[in-house]
DNA sequence: CGCAAATTTGACCGGTTGGACAAACGTTAG
DNA sequence: CTAACGTTTGTCCAACCGGTCAAATTTGCG
């Protein structure tokens, strides 16, 4: 595996491309998005474009394979050790931030899902599958202690999952719905306060 | 406005046509798509297609203007007369059939989201905000009236929105980390327990 | 049946798309 | 300075795409 040695202009000029493709994949999926688009957003030629990866997929794969380590890290940080609703509310303050700082990369995941993730599949039946046990697992042992309410952890995952990217994916109607005076940037702010009360308030155990 | 006269095979074949043409745009949306694969789909020639919809713009319209009533029937189902955790328990439930029974109008809907809704943003700023205020307000009294804990009526909304579509959108997702053994059909069923005990957990007032 | 209207098909067209290529242009190290 | 290498561009191509059209075929009705 000879590392393909990369000079200052390519490193820079294929981060330029990877920004444009960004935008471009993420707003009409891959088939739906032509190599003209990224190299117009990028501001380069077509041909040009293609020095710097040799095929659209190329691109594409080199968004994904980025943004799936990005995609576990917030997951991977829950603490067994740690108290499980501070361990909770830090998951939904990360998930939400990266919604509102990387709305185009939750939009680039989704758009694969929505596909059938075909080019993600292994990924999702491995690594991810494996480390949602182990969390799930985590999850379970807190309910045990009695140091949350008796709940299905895959779904409670599912729902931190949802909620949280709801206002990267579906930002337009977010936005449509809570009108100009109230779309602003302090609706993640709501969000937070919201789904914080949502999920601690269901998994508060009964006792207290 | 004269009412164009449909044959008896027009109308099947329109039927056929559009049943094929959300599978393909639902999949990869509208520019990711083309009229061969929808015909292909259909069972028949490109021509023939286009003697029924004459622009794939058409087809695509039809499918949303459908898709868009059946889309605000649940939430306008909710009554301000009825009891507050049974109106949202059965929003919960008539939403996860949503998820279940039409994946790919869900996912059809979630394409258009993604792509920053070009073709209904008037409704999402019309119809679909007067909509929202209008159960936000029946929500709020609601809670005035103490029968459901205080809470943000639109962020609510949106969770409930986001949980029981992730079922229709994400299902690749679910399914994966479910695995074959637990991503049966009763996920839907294992679905709807958590989300009516993670809401209904959370909006139960203080009191009881 | 027999005929008009409805349906289906194959051939075709102009524009777009992903990608190849060689020539021109810049950069940089000796 | 200059040769070697890295970068950029214009041109080109075959496949694909949305859509047209006239001819052929099928259907429904008196």
């Amino acid at each position: 595996m000879a590392a393909a040695p990369r000079t200052r202009i390519q490193n820079e000029k294929r981060e330029i491309i990877l920004d444009a493709a960004l935008d471009v994949f993420s707003a009409h999926g891959f088939r739906g998005s032509t190599i003209d688009q990224i190299a117009d957003a990028a501001g380069m030629s077509k041909p040009n474009l293609l020095y710097y990866f040799r095929r659209k997929e190329d691109i594409h794969e080199a968004l994904l394979s980025r943004l799936l380590e990005a995609w576990l890290a917030p997951l991977r940080a829950i603490e067994s050790t740690g108290d499980p609703l501070t361990e909770i509310r830090g998951y939904i303050r990360r998930k939400l931030e990266m919604s509102r700082d990387y709305p185009r990369e939750s939009r680039l995941f989704a758009n694969e899902m929505l596909q059938g993730a075909p080019r993600v599949m292994p990924m999702l039946e491995g690594e991810l599958r494996r480390l949602v046990d182990e969390k799930a697992a985590v999850i379970r042992s807190w309910i045990r202690a009695g140091r949350i309410a008796e709940t299905d952890p895959y779904h409670l995952i599912f729902s931190l999952w949802a909620t949280t990217q709801h206002y990267a994916d579906f930002d337009v109607q977010v936005r449509a719905v809570l009108g100009p005076e109230r779309g602003g940037d302090q609706r993640f702010e709501d969000a937070a306060r919201f789904l914080e009360q949502l999920f601690v308030g269901a998994l508060t155990p009964a006792g207290k």
